[in-house]
DNA sequence: ATTAATCCTATCAATTTAGTAGGGATTACA
DNA sequence: TGTAATCCCTACTAAATTGATAGGATTAAT
């Protein structure tokens, strides 16, 4: 299952991509427009700022902005950033990876091969997508 | 990330398929083998007993066995009775559809584009695989 | 009968999720 | 310079889920 967090992000992401323009856009303001409980939307917004996804400015008219053009963030480092690896076992996971305690041997592990096909197909979706694509900006 | 019970029930069952002949594995046999806790192991047996996709056999020399042959069995119907629906987030989920509280238009909604594209990739996935692919039975 | 197996229910500890609370630091602007 | 608005940070918490464990009831073969 997505996560509240990622979904709110993603969400927040494709409402800041929508505001376009250069001014910051509040916690606030996409806390009202999208339902997303204020003090855990700050808390996400954090996480992709600390990440360099967003930028943001502090105090009186401050908020959260894009820190590179729509078209330029992949949906596989915002993923990565909001849900964690994207592989669905450490074993097959790029940029993750972790031997499993239990498998003598990944090759001849069943669930190994079958978990690599479902990393691929994911990858192949996020990595051909952007925010652009999500906001349709 | 996948669960242990969905990791150990293929494991369980690509060990059953290779067992091949008729007789029925134990519970216990595949614990050992495994190294699956074996009560764990025994709940995860019986939910795919009570899905349709295992049979099994009391009392002495009992144990499991596949309904159908691994040829039959389709990763789809596996992973939706161990790890539940494919989809992300319900909104796109084929068998589990619901509408999400906050979206009032899904056709407008960044998350369920993306997320309909990965339900699909990883679909396509599970509807190509048996668990004979996966047992190399 | 005895033994070996599945079946069933209940319980539990650890982890994760989805928040909430409270305040600190910074900035704009009057 | 004061005040309001805003992000920043830490800590806490309730609920749900996960990954088991415990104990026995039932069934079948010998």
């Amino acid at each position: 299952m997505l996560s509240k967090k990622t979904k709110y992000g993603l969400k927040a992401l494709t409402f800041i991509a929508r505001s376009g323009d250069d001014v910051p856009v509040q916690v606030s303001v996409i806390s009202k427009s999208e339902q997303i409980p204020q003090k855990f939307l700050e808390s996400i917004l954090l996480t992709l700022r600390k990440s360099g996804i967003l930028g943001s400015k502090k105090g009186k008219h401050g908020g959260y902005y894009l820190r590179n053009a729509p078209s330029e963030i992949k949906m596989t480092d915002v993923m990565r950033v909001l849900e964690g690896p994207i592989a669905m076992v450490p074993c097959v996971s790029l940029n993750y990876y972790e031997k499993c305690d239990d498998c003598p041997d990944e090759n001849l592990c069943s669930v190994h091969k079958l978990m690599i096909e479902v990393r691929d197909g994911t990858l192949k979706v996020f990595r051909n997508k952007t925010l652009a694509d999500l906001s349709g900006v």
